[in-house]
DNA sequence: CTAGGGTTAG
């Protein structure tokens, strides 16, 4: 333009400072067209074209420039604040958000939607429930809840804060809705744990006419994690796919993701290696997804990939799942080596959850005392899930001693969790300790801490199928017990011997075996059996770990009736097929 | 000229 000869005029600059916004951080464009706009009048004093200025040198990371631009503004409006306000949490401080917000307000300001929703967005960030509740009544009364910008970003503060229930109340409130509103809401539920009320709001938001965007189905995704959500997930990736948003990077990432989580890491493979770019996310879901199956190699050779590949530095998650990998495929030597050197080749330090990852290696190799060791030689205070690593290591082991200790530990960090109980009692129970082992249930009973009830699940035509240890309601008890029968002697026949040294009271040997064989992940696999076609692999989920003796009588009816079995636990997945589990007995 | 929602770990 300039080359032809032609002047600029006061749209001119506006627009080109926010191309120049979206330049990369070391590109001199920006302020080549802040020496042109001084010397063609501009600036200082319009204000269009200041503020454009002042959100580029923002949005370019050159934090001093701006603050020294907004400070020589001779007549700063709303919009100027609200550049500094906007930019500030976008950069993740939400402090001076607020500061500026109060900054606007004492200069005589009047704040707009912008400012508003800016404020809102800060709380969130900051996770200033009450500043915001308050601010909430303010904005009302000064008839901001007029505008569908101002109730979203209400609807994410409340959904940020963990107040899911008031985020409703705001959402069911609003006369009119836009995508945004959706969204917030089902993130506000999703974010909470609330996977249900989440697909739900999706559900209502199609049925209103909503098109899924790439904002909606990457939120929903997330509602998919574990066995159960793979038939949601996959309809999903097929809306994504119609929709054309599948190669969008949140919408790959959190696909990536969900297959990982529901145990498909070859499904997990397609979209990571066949997407355009990838980003730290998009590689630390397909490392998660090796780590859920235990894929160490596999694992290690993806983390060489992103290293070699220069896309991206690793970050302190990369690392908890590699070392998680490694100390569920078992590689304890690279594991515990990553972790020593994260600090000097990635400059990350180890975090509480790189300690509770290699307390977790070593432990399974069955090296506690080392895993003592670190532990004692820690530079900050061991949480919960580090001694908790201890323990389940110990039981795992028999170190029964050194099981004891972390217990106490944990005992103090959380007296009222009833599964480092179970977990202590059992390792008596399984070192023939029955008198240590009665004394913890005891104590648990006096003071009044209860046992999770041990459930798997399986589903079959969209009905979940809950059983619980002993359970001899459901409708088809006979023929699961009859079934289970059955495969017993068959197992018997194949080689199988009950594994009841963890069965928790002092019961005769013949009681123990009939106990374990109404274990719940038993019952729900019996009921796959018989319910679920032959050929379909039967998925199994489980809200505590799968026990020793499902495991190895799961190894034997997988080949007895030849059928791929997928068991997810609250810690990894078991996926067993010919005998054998991908686990290599190691867990 | 400024604005609202999304993916990984625990």
């Amino acid at each position: 333009m300039l080359r032809l000869g032609l002047r600029p005029n006061d749209f001119t600059f506006p627009s080109a400072f926010k191309a120049a916004a979206s330049a990369p951080p070391r590109s001199t464009i920006g302020p080549q067209i802040h020496s042109l706009a001084i010397k063609f009048g501009y600036l200082p004093g319009d204000p269009f074209v200041s503020c454009a200025a002042l959100d580029m040198y923002f949005k370019t990371g050159r934090l001093m420039l701006a603050r020294h631009l907004f400070g020589e503004m001779p007549n700063r409006n709303v919009v100027a604040w609200n550049a500094v306000m906007t930019n500030a949490v976008l950069d993740g401080r939400p402090l001076e958000t607020i500061e500026a917000y109060f900054g606007l307000w004492e200069a005589g300001g009047l704040p707009n939607v912008v400012s508003v929703c800016a404020f809102f967005n800060a709380c969130a960030g900051a996770m200033f429930l009450s500043l915001g509740e308050q601010f909430h009544g303010f904005a009302v009364k000064c008839g901001f809840e007029m505008d569908v910008s101002v109730l979203n970003s209400m609807v994410d503060f409340y959904g940020k804060c963990r107040c899911a229930g008031k985020a409703r109340l705001v959402f069911d409130g609003m006369g009119v809705r836009n995508s945004v509103s959706w969204c917030s809401m089902i993130a506000a539920y999703a974010q909470n744990g609330a996977e249900e009320e989440a697909f739900a709001v999706y559900q209502r938001a199609r049925c209103a006419g909503e098109e899924p965007t790439e904002f909606m189905i990457s939120c929903v995704l997330t509602t998919c994690a574990g066995l159960l959500g793979l038939d949601l997930g996959r309809t999903l990736h097929a809306v994504a796919v119609r929709s054309c948003i599948d190669a969008n990077i949140f919408v790959a990432s959190a696909l990536v993701d969900m297959y990982g989580k529901c145990g498909c890491v070859e499904d997990a493979e397609q979209i990571f290696f066949e997407i355009p770019q990838r980003n730290l996310v998009t590689w630390n879901a397909m490392v998660g997804g090796y780590a859920h199956i235990g894929d160490a190699q596999n694992a290690l050779s993806v983390f060489d990939d992103m290293i070699r590949s220069g896309e991206t530095a690793p970050n302190y998650i990369t690392l908890v799942n590699v070392i998680t990998a490694c100390s569920r495929g078992g590689l304890t030597k690279e594991g515990y080596e990553l972790f020593e050197t994260m600090k000097e080749k990635f400059g990350i330090e180890p975090r509480i959850e790189h300690y509770a990852c290699v307390v977790d290696l070593l432990g399974r190799a069955g090296m506690e005392e080392r895993a003592y060791e670190v532990i004692c030689g820690m530079p900050i205070r061991p949480s919960i899930s580090v001694w908790g690593a201890l323990l389940g290591a110990c039981k795992m082991h028999g170190k029964t001693e050194l099981g004891r200790i972390a217990a106490e530990k944990l005992f103090e960090l959380d007296p009222q969790d009833p599964g480092n109980h179970v977990l202590l009692s059992n390792m008596f129970a399984s070192a023939g300790r029955w008198a240590e082992a009665t004394y913890i249930r005891k104590e648990m009973k006096n003071v009044g801490i209860k046992k999770d009830p041990g459930c798997s699940w399986v589903t079959w035509k969209n009905v979940v199928h809950v059983f619980r240890a002993k359970d001899t309601k459901h409708e088809m008890y006979d023929e699961i017990h009859a079934l289970l029968s059955k495969l017993r002697k068959q197992m018997q026949a194949a080689g199988y011997m009950p594994d009841t040294q963890y069965s928790l009271y002092d019961l005769e040997e013949e009681e123990k075996e009939s106990e374990v064989f109404q274990h719940s992940e038993k019952l729900a696999l019996a009921f796959g059996l018989i319910c679920i076609p032959p050929g379909v692999p039967i998925r199994i989920m489980k809200n505590l770990r799968i026990c020793v003796d499902c495991h190895r009588a799961f190894k034997f009816i997988s080949g007895i009736v030849d059928r791929e079995i997928i068991v997810r636990d609250n810690n990894r997945f078991h996926h067993f097929k010919q005998y054998r589990c991908s686990c290599g007995d190691y867990w």
